[in-house]
RNA sequence: GCGGGCGUGGCGAAAUUGGCAUACGCGCAAGAUUUAGGAUCUUGUGAAGCAAUUCAUGCAGGUUCAAGUCCUGUCGCCCGCACCA
């Protein structure tokens, strides 16, 4: 069969469209399998071979569950909404729904050449009206649910984006879009309340299939910490300071406490200290600091003693001294501590630069050294002194702090609440109005979709305003409550919230009644398998788990966790070796090897390149290897002859059947790959194959290949589609050879290679080990010590 | 600093989980075919040696009949979190 990968990939492509056999149907009576993959950003740039890869691992899986009788739901769709696009239209002038609307249909074309199984009738488009109408849905829900709210913090915001980023778009200080440093401003935000599901999404995490660095991650990101509140009177007024400690059993050995600059207490005693002044000073440089600065680079403990008020240590009635300092964090805890020098590394370097006391509560190290944050033997610590376990002298310290009411156990999350509003025109719409009389006022469920206005005027304000404040036709409403008039909120939602949700649309993506109707949430949900990268584990993943525990709280969804099973796949590097990236030009655009190689080449290739969760780099030669492998298969029809199998072949497409199967399930492909390479190896050093043999391989190599395969399939009387053909089954027993090559050794090194049945005993075995030249040579004279015989494996003769 | 992972030919990588190290592919070499080759096919290919053999999984030890795999130490790289109290 001649090789013509572009008519026979476009024929097939046409087929599988008209047929629309990759579409999921509600029959629910059949097994469901739900395989989802991260929807792209329709970015500018168009789609480059790593999306490719992220997309064929599921591919695969999908593929193989439909020729095993699943029905299958394997969309796509594209996650619209976000800077970028804004950016370009603000660049050019061009609307961002224009912009949208070309870059996914590139976008589009290049997914279909490559022959994916998506089911294109349920493509979603975050920024469709009929998306966004139930995101805004949602976001009302949750504000009728107490789960949103506004506050003016100090906020992270990028001077060049001109927007406020949640804390995990700002990491390292550097703004996630544009990389500008962050900095600190003050201003109305919009808040989710996640704080209120940190412990349901750590708990949760017990019942799911995730891979384990991806729940570690996660675990590290919600950073839970259980310890004490403990209050500490001020010596100037009943006051009380309240601090938060993983470590209150070391309470005899605190010698200061120290405040956040901006901690309020500070206002409200302010003209008790002293040095108010020098407080005010403090913590204006600190203001000046970025999150970066003052997290990554400045280590140097700085900060001012409080004159005119100290502490009271509860336990002991000692007085000590109090500090600000900006190690010291309002955001996390109630931003002030209770430092034990002697104990933390943190407090012992504060100390030492202000000549604080140190004093020793847990024996093992020098403290004249540095600060011992081991375990060890309590002392100093009065009714504690003698434990040596620490969290049996943290519960009696517990215990303690809450018999005289002077503390609590607590625990504390380093997660923090969503900050959800973006000063931008290209994102969902807030759906809430301002009313002097009313206060905030939900927009009625019957106005949705709030509609984002046409403009011409992209730019955000000067004063970091959404464009939406300029359209005075948008802002002035009437109060949905009292009829008033009211201005409606102007900024959008950010690029997380259409993300959040988005599967549980793919299951009924044009109902215009609900999310999705219940009867097919019911029978689709959980997301049986979801892959992707491993940079939206954080924040994607928390936040789409957030939301769907909450529409199960309230009944919309049936199931806790939206995600049985997650994986992620490594990136593909350009040919350099380095990260794929634009400036550098090192991109592979997957449309040139489609072009040269063909669909089934590029996918075989992306597959064989190594471990699938690993990063590799693109080898344009080894694209060549695969093209090899993919022309002999098609050859493979001209061996087809009546008769000839020999047991040893026949007995290694059952091996293949059964690891290219185990394989696949394990994300395996390299190896399910080079298993089928090796087959093809033998087939032709055997010059021939049973017609029932190739139809056997070709529904084995279909996941992968699917258009050479249909092909083939179709040339050699099979009916239907290969795509849908029975998955190939193997007999356990035809897998075991019945002679097997072992190795022998002598005092383990290898010395000979033996023919022995499989189902050998030990005896049989070693005495035809013994009857072996080589081994005959190597034990003569010699006393046999041990003999070890694995079966199948190896036998080992022990000689003195 | 804390947490996780990795280190195997010239390259991408395998290794049934303690049992023939280097499968599969690339590259390279020789040959065939070709007007030509960045095409195709055949053969060879960890290193040293004429050989039998010996040495090889970052480095140094250890356990074991047997170690890429387990243990101890050490070096190097990658990722995540990070003044989180």
């Amino acid at each position: 069969m001649k090789y013509d990968f572009k008519q026979i990939e476009a024929k097939w492509q046409d087929r599988w469209e008209e047929s629309g056999i990759f579409h999921a149907s509600d029959d629910f009576s059949k097994p469901k399998f739900y395989g989802l993959i991260e929807f792209p950003y329709p970015s500018g740039a168009g789609m480059h071979v790593g999306h490719i890869k992220a997309y064929s691992g599921l591919e695969v899986i999908s593929r193989k569950r439909r020729m095993q009788g699943y029905n299958v739901l394997y969309p796509i769709g594209f996650d619209a909404f976000g800077l970028p696009t804004e950016n370009y239209a603000i660049k050019t002038g061009t609307h961002p729904r224009q912009v949208t609307d070309k870059n996914i249909e590139r976008f589009t074309g290049q997914l279909k050449r490559v022959g994916f199984s998506f089911d294109w009738t349920r493509t979603v488009d975050t920024t469709e009206e009929s998306y966004y109408k139930w995101t805004q849905w949602i976001f009302l829900k949750m504000f009728e649910n107490g789960l949103v709210f506004r506050d003016t913090a100090l906020v992270n915001y990028c001077p060049s984006c001109k927007v406020v980023l949640s804390n995990e778009d700002s990491q390292g200080g550097k703004c996630d879009i544009c990389h500008s440093d962050i900095v600190q401003k003050s201003k109305d935000v919009w808040y989710l309340r996640i704080t209120k599901y940190a412990d349901k999404l750590l708990s949760g995490l017990d019942s799911v299939d995730y891979l384990p660095n991806i729940k570690m991650q996660q675990v590290n990101w919600i950073g839970k910490s259980t310890g004490a509140f403990v209050n500490f009177k001020l010596s100037v007024a009943d006051e009380k300071l309240r601090i938060y400690t993983t470590r209150p059993d070391t309470l005899f050995g605190v010698t200061f406490m120290v405040m956040a600059p901006e901690h309020p207490l500070l206002e409200k005693y302010a003209d008790r200290i002293a040095n108010y002044a020098d407080v005010v000073n403090y913590r204006e440089e600190c203001a000046k600091k970025t999150e970066f600065e003052r997290t990554q680079l400045v280590k140097d403990k700085t900060g001012v003693k409080i004159e005119g008020i100290a502490a009271i240590n509860p336990i002991n009635g000692k007085e000590i001294p109090i500090f600000i300092s900006d190690y010291v964090m309002m955001g996390y805890g109630t931003g002030a501590i209770m430092a034990v020098p002697a104990h933390d590394d943190r407090d012992y370097d504060f100390a030492k630069k202000f000549g604080i006391d140190i004093i020793e509560v847990i024996k093992g190290g020098d403290i004249s050294k540095a600060a011992y944050t081991e375990s060890g033997e309590m002392v100093n610590s009065d009714f504690l002194n003698g434990y040596t376990d620490k969290a049996t002298s943290i519960a009696a310290m517990i215990k303690y702090l809450e018999e005289k009411g002077i503390g609590e156990e607590g625990v504390q999350f380093k997660m923090k609440d969503w900050a959800f509003n973006r000063q931008r025109y290209w994102g969902e719409p807030i759906p809430i109005v301002h009313c002097e009389k009313c206060g905030m006022v939900a927009v009625p469920y019957e106005e949705l979709p709030l509609r984002l206005p046409n403009v011409t005027e992209f730019a955000p304000g000067e004063g970091g305003e959404s464009p939406l404040a300029k359209i005075e036709e948008y802002v002035n409403c009437k109060c949905p409550k009292c009829g008033g008039a009211a201005k409606r909120e102007t900024d959008t939602m950010p690029q997380w919230a259409g993300s959040s949700w988005y599967f549980l649309r793919y299951i009924d993506p044009h109902n215009s009644e609900a999310i999705a109707a219940p009867q097919k949430l019911n029978y689709w949900m959980p997301v049986d398998w979801y892959n992707g990268g491993m940079e939206h584990v954080t924040r994607h993943m928390i936040y789409s788990r957030f939301w769907h525990k909450f529409l199960y709280d309230i009944g919309v969804v049936n199931t806790e966790e939206p995600y049985a099973k997650r994986t992620a796949q490594g990136l593909i590097l350009g040919p350099d070796g380095d990260k794929m990236s634009k400036s550098k030009g090192n991109v592979v655009d997957p449309n040139d090897t489609v072009d040269e190689y063909g669909a089934d080449v590029l996918r075989v290739y992306i597959l064989f390149m190594g471990d699938y969760a690993s990063a590799a780099p693109w080898s344009e030669s080894s694209v060549r290897g695969c093209k090899r492998f993919i022309e002999r298969v098609a050859e493979l029809p001209s061996l087809v002859k009546g008769s000839g199998v020999t047991p040893q072949l026949e007995s290694k497409f059952h091996k293949t059947v059964k690891k290219v199967s185990q394989d696949i399930e394990e994300l395996k492909f390299n190896t399910a790959i080079a298993a089928m390479m090796s087959l093809v190896n033998d087939i032709e050093a055997h010059g021939s194959i049973t017609s029932d043999e190739l139809m056997t391989f070709v529904r084995l190599l279909c996941p992968f290949a699917p258009h050479i395969c249909e092909e083939m399939w179709e040339q050699n009387g099979g009916s239907g589609f290969c795509s849908l053909a029975p998955w190939p089954e193997y007999d356990e027993a035809k897998t075991v050879d019945a002679t097997v090559e072992i190795a022998v050794q002598i005092n383990g090194k290898m010395r000979s290679v033996i023919l022995v049945p499989a189902k050998a005993e030990k005896d049989e075995a070693i005495a035809i080990a013994k009857m072996d030249e080589k081994i005959i040579a190597a034990i003569e004279g010699k006393n046999i010590v041990k003999e070890i015989y694995v079966p199948g494996r190896i036998v080992n003769i022990v000689v003195r």
